[in-house]
DNA sequence: CCTATTTAATTCGAGGGTCGAAAAAAATAG
DNA sequence: CTATTTTTTTCGACCCTCGAATTAAATAGG
């Protein structure tokens, strides 16, 4: 059942339509957004003339045309969003630190700032103090009316609730179920919502790469832990309760290497950063994984691979069997798809590909081969990217939604 | 991108609904439907006129009412589906079995067939002769008009592309990539589609019990290997490009038993009836699984173990292990769900409990134990079910749509 | 310079939808 | 036999999209 359809919710939807083709074109013409949403020119005319007179579009003025006009005809007015219509807030929650900034709501990043700190001595209070800080910080220095914050989107590593309200879990500090989205939310005045870092990671690539990633792929990241975002048919997968999708927890040996999360065999468990250098080191698998600490240098340990040593080597292919074998389950499940390698774990990518493969090999009627996998390094532009994404999506909903009546 | 809404789109989406709700409430009346739906008593009673005058919907002269009517006031009249506005056909594809079902189109089984035979025998031609023959005869059976006929819904044992036209892949015929969809359609001149049997029973049990199963569970079947049918919020789960959720399939043991599928350590490889056989029976987990014969005889080994056979309670309880471990990965990614357990394999559950749970015992924050787990032992109710609901399903969707133009 | 042509955007009525309020229908209570 | 109650239909207001006609704004070319 999805529910009644009425008259004036069509209109809702017809709207988010264009906000959004107007949000992903840049600048597009109403011709344009009458061809990319397949709204006839008269609705288009009609909901695009709405938005202009509700500040969120405007027609900028010193751009005349999208397209090289060398064509004859009365030339296309191109429209993009208002960048002035509203600012949000970005918070970024890592290990030792914490990363504040205010996007406008073109996207463009306004002001920044960020804190050092020792997160794991963090207090409960302490967590949401220099979070609500911080973002203040950057608020001030952004010189822009405070009244034009519109949404607050906070990233974490770690575990959320499904309806992005709380941080349930994280690696990096003790604390459990930080009521995140309402701290924000008391501080500023406006919705907040958090997510994981993973989840966040792969909607940018699902923006930032529409060919390749805008509708079935995995990004897993390699640094701080195995995490992962999924994205199946152009929606981004969750769990039932949590954000879910903790491809690292899933199982590669039963009673198998000891895992920060307290269970034995779990995919992390072999290629987490703890779990490859506790195993380049020599040092065995039930070691219990240092907690709150520094991720390991994945340099040194490429290094050492690479140089020859045999117990380094053998650690990055254990690493990249269990995750071909992780990936194997996740095809039984829903087919293959092209994964991105997110973080600094992708430095040992030439020593791990060939492991992943051949775990992958015969898998799925011989795709095994043929997964298109890409490695990206840097994930904090990606973080930064999809938290202010997520938090424009859901703005351009509500705006959409603000119909009249 | 969600696409265009259109005014009449509205329409056919609260026909949609209409029809829905007088499907799964029975005898219904037309206040009732407005508050099953959300929808005004105006647009009710309009599009049940509609329907009425399209014959899709009746009100059946001789029950007065729904509920037992002694309030005063004008008494509600009750609307039902028109049995006779259509049939459809329902063909099940079994091991060594066939069977074939006319159903009218409020879900009644109206006439049915079936034939033994050696599955493994068939040639492509001979498969499709068969599933034909066998519904002709069905329908020859009902003695009504066959161009009452509107669509043909057909279950297989095996692998089903996504899109429901193709029987990629079976454990029962040696044959692939058979075209049954369009065999049914060219033999019988309507629309067929064709779904993997684990997954119709899903959509059985999430009808039948939307208590328990409405929203999200898996339904694993064990008895001619592992299957699994898989439902979250409300939704029926495939692969991208296959009927998918092949939780047999996932990794139990890297480099472990030899599978059906001929990688190793698959869940199947562990609990499938012919692994359990393997192992109770003190054979190498490397023998080749007898390819297309009987199933294996799940009671002689449920007699073996209950006597106390070390050999057969090892078998059983490593197949419960790793179900369970399968789960904790699946868990992982989606949160946990009620499982329903269905198939021969479930006559040894009392066994294979322990097992399952202890594997589960510490995944997703103690929810270890209580991991609602229910058995079906017979299968075959809810296949018949399933396939009549899917395309009864798929039919009230057509009849929706094909509003006035 | 001026007109024909071309393309973009707006305006205007037609058509289809849902909804609330009022009206009609069909029973019971007394 | 009338008042009351509940269900169902009817009617008018309002919303939305669309196609066709209209208006707007440029270029091409004599």
């Amino acid at each position: 059942m999805t529910g009644v359809i009425r008259s004036n919710e069509v209109r809702r939807g017809n709207r988010g339509l264009v906000l959004s083709a107007v949000r992903t074109g840049g600048l597009v013409s109403r011709t344009d957004i009458g061809r990319k949403t397949g709204l006839s020119a008269a609705t288009v005319s009609a909901i695009t003339s709405d938005l202009i007179a509700d500040g969120f579009l405007i027609q900028p003025a010193d751009v005349g045309q999208a397209s090289t006009s060398s064509r004859r005809g009365r030339p296309k007015v191109a429209l993009s969003v208002n960048p002035m219509a509203a600012l949000i807030g970005v918070v970024i929650f890592q290990f030792n630190r914490v990363s504040a900034a205010i996007v406008n709501y073109s996207g463009a990043k306004i002001s920044e700032c960020s804190r050092d700190l020792t997160s794991a001595d963090l207090s409960r209070e302490g967590v949401r103090d220099v979070l609500v800080e911080c973002l203040q910080a950057a608020l001030n220095s952004s010189g822009l009316k405070k009244s034009l914050l519109m949404r607050i989107a906070v990233s974490v590593q770690g575990v959320t609730d499904v309806a992005g309200k709380y941080l349930l879990w994280s690696p990096i500090t003790d604390h459990r179920d930080l009521p995140v989205a309402d701290w924000m939310r008391q501080a500023f005045g406006v919705a907040a919502s958090v997510s994981n870092d993973c989840d966040l990671m792969a909607r940018a690539l699902n923006r930032r790469e529409p060919d390749r990633y805008g509708t079935s792929f995995a990004s897993i990241m390699l640094s701080y832990g195995v995490g992962m975002g999924l994205f199946l048919r152009g929606d981004i997968i969750n769990g039932l309760n949590t954000s879910g999708t903790e491809f690292g927890h899933m199982v590669y040996q039963p009673g198998g290497a000891l895992c920060r999360c307290g269970r034995l065999g779990c995919i992390e468990a072999y290629a987490g950063d703890y779990a490859i250098q506790r195993a380049a080191f020599g040092r065995p698998n039930y070691t219990p994984p240092p907690a709150l600490t520094d991720p390991i240098d994945f340099k040194k340990i490429s290094d050492l691979a690479h140089s020859g040593d045999p117990r380094a080597i053998h650690a990055i292919e254990e690493a990249g069997r269990a995750i071909g074998t992780g990936l194997v389950s996740l095809f039984a499940l829903v087919d293959a798809f092209p994964i991105a390698l997110i973080g600094q774990g992708t430095i040992v990518f030439d020593l791990m590909e060939p492991a992943i493969r051949k775990a992958l090999q015969g898998a799925v009627a011989g795709e095994g081969p043929s997964i298109e996998i890409h490695c990206f390094t840097d994930e904090n532009p990606l973080v930064a990217e999809g938290c202010a994404l997520t938090a424009l999506v859901v703005l351009d909903e509500e705006i959409a939604d603000a119909a009249v009546n």
